[in-house]
RNA sequence: CCUAGCAACAAUCUUACG
């Protein structure tokens, strides 16, 4: 078993699932059966890759073949719940795994926090130290960075450092996670200075500041129109002896496009190549989305050729910005075309996103009963409107 | 009794409408 699991895990690590499933059945082929462990890799897999119902086989066939869960088990099954935002089902995963006598530990309960917090309800899930206290159950680092990245997502900036204090007075040392956070929850607040100033107190602090702390930075002033500021912060991340990646860059060249730079935003795409930071999907998607705002059709269809050239498949962004352009354009039936066409497109359908944009675009052209039907037959395509 | 051995948790980028 401890060989298959090892196997499993592997494939799991690397997204494989045939291999997986392969795996499974070659066990019972042979007369093994899988134990706790083996269902827990699966599960924790599946729920990474956001397959919430084959979670749910999989959790199934467990009991099945008379395998009990066990703590790592329940978590990852929490997890498959909560990266969906079924906070309940989640939540109900919680209980049954109480009421079946476990005591949860700490990465039960951080993952239930996390879930707590996914759902809007940050303020519970700091409520829920108390809890653990009573349980004797000591919240480490990842605790408090699940509840402060909590209230961050929602601008909080009090409820954020009523928990960081809270994580001071406990004794527990923050690390670069947490600073992180801070500094994220800072530029929500447009306190960019502080975000700044914090990331120089973290040094000092023993705490090295990474790669995601500036691009946290990085992408609140490029959010919020202050590119330039962003772009000496390359200087900053220089002196702490960190390198600007992909996502750093991706980040620059939105900057540009948000406030309408677009010959920067490509001189951001020269200067990727030029130190050989890898672009991806994300740094095409992001010009190309530019090229759309300002009209430059040509800019645009020359990026996804460069794109393709270069092996970058294009992915749903990609095509809902072609499809959002088609519609300004009033070229809704090419639109439609490419949306249905999925099989020049790889694994790509049409989403909700690419259904809005044609929506939108038969309403401008066509009037309001052509989109009602548009509509109907996007409900009988499986996809449910948002 | 000792030792070894497989699994679970947190932060950063791009698309519609508002």
């Amino acid at each position: 078993v401890s060989v298959y699991n090892a196997l499993i895990d592997g494939f799991c690590r690397e997204k494989r699932l045939q291999e997986v499933f392969r795996m499974l059945d070659e066990m019972a082929q042979r007369g093994i059966d899988p134990n706790a462990i083996t269902y827990s890799t699966i599960i924790n897999c599946l729920s990474d890759v956001g397959l919430v119902e084959l979670v749910m086989a999989v959790w199934g066939k467990m009991f099945i073949k008379g395998c009990t869960p066990n703590m790592y088990t329940f978590s990852a099954m929490m997890k498959g719940f909560f990266l969906k935002e079924r906070v309940s089902e989640g939540v109900g995963i919680w209980h049954r795994m109480i009421e079946e006598g476990h005591v949860p530990n700490v990465v039960a309960y951080n993952v239930l926090l996390g879930g707590l917090c996914r759902g809007g309800n940050t303020q519970k899930s700091m409520d829920m130290l108390d809890e653990m206290e009573k349980r004797e159950i000591v919240p480490n680092v990842t605790t408090y960075s699940v509840i402060i990245d909590g209230f961050a997502k929602s601008g909080d900036l009090v409820g954020a450092s009523q928990a960081w204090n809270r994580m001071v007075m406990s004794g527990c040392r923050p690390n670069v996670v947490v600073y992180t956070c801070m500094v994220d929850v800072l530029c929500r607040n447009l306190l960019f200075d502080q975000a700044h100033a914090l990331i120089q107190k973290m040094a000092d602090d023993k705490c090295a500041p990474n790669v995601i702390t500036f691009n946290t930075l990085i992408r609140g002033l490029c959010e919020h129109g202050r590119v330039d500021f962003a772009v000496s912060i390359l200087d900053m991340m220089e002196n702490y002896g960190c390198s600007p990646d992909t996502i750093t860059y991706n980040e620059l060249a939105n900057g540009y496009v948000v406030v309408g730079r677009w010959e920067e935003a490509f001189q951001v795409l020269g200067e990727m190549k030029e130190r050989e930071i890898q672009m991806n999907a994300v740094t095409y998607n992001t010009l190309l989305h530019g090229c759309y705002r300002m009209n430059l059709l040509k800019e645009a269809l020359q990026l996804v050729g460069e794109m393709v050239v270069r092996g970058i498949s294009p992915d749903a962004f990609t095509y809902n910005c072609i499809i959002h352009a088609y519609c300004k354009l009033g070229k809704v039936n090419a639109a439609i075309e490419l949306a249905e066409g999925g099989s020049a497109c790889g694994d790509w359908k049409a989403d909700v996103f690419a259904h809005t944009h044609i929506i939108l675009g038969i309403c401008d052209n066509f009037g309001v009963g052509d989109a009602v039907s548009y509509l109907q037959k996007m409900i009988e395509g499986g996809i449910f409107p948002n």
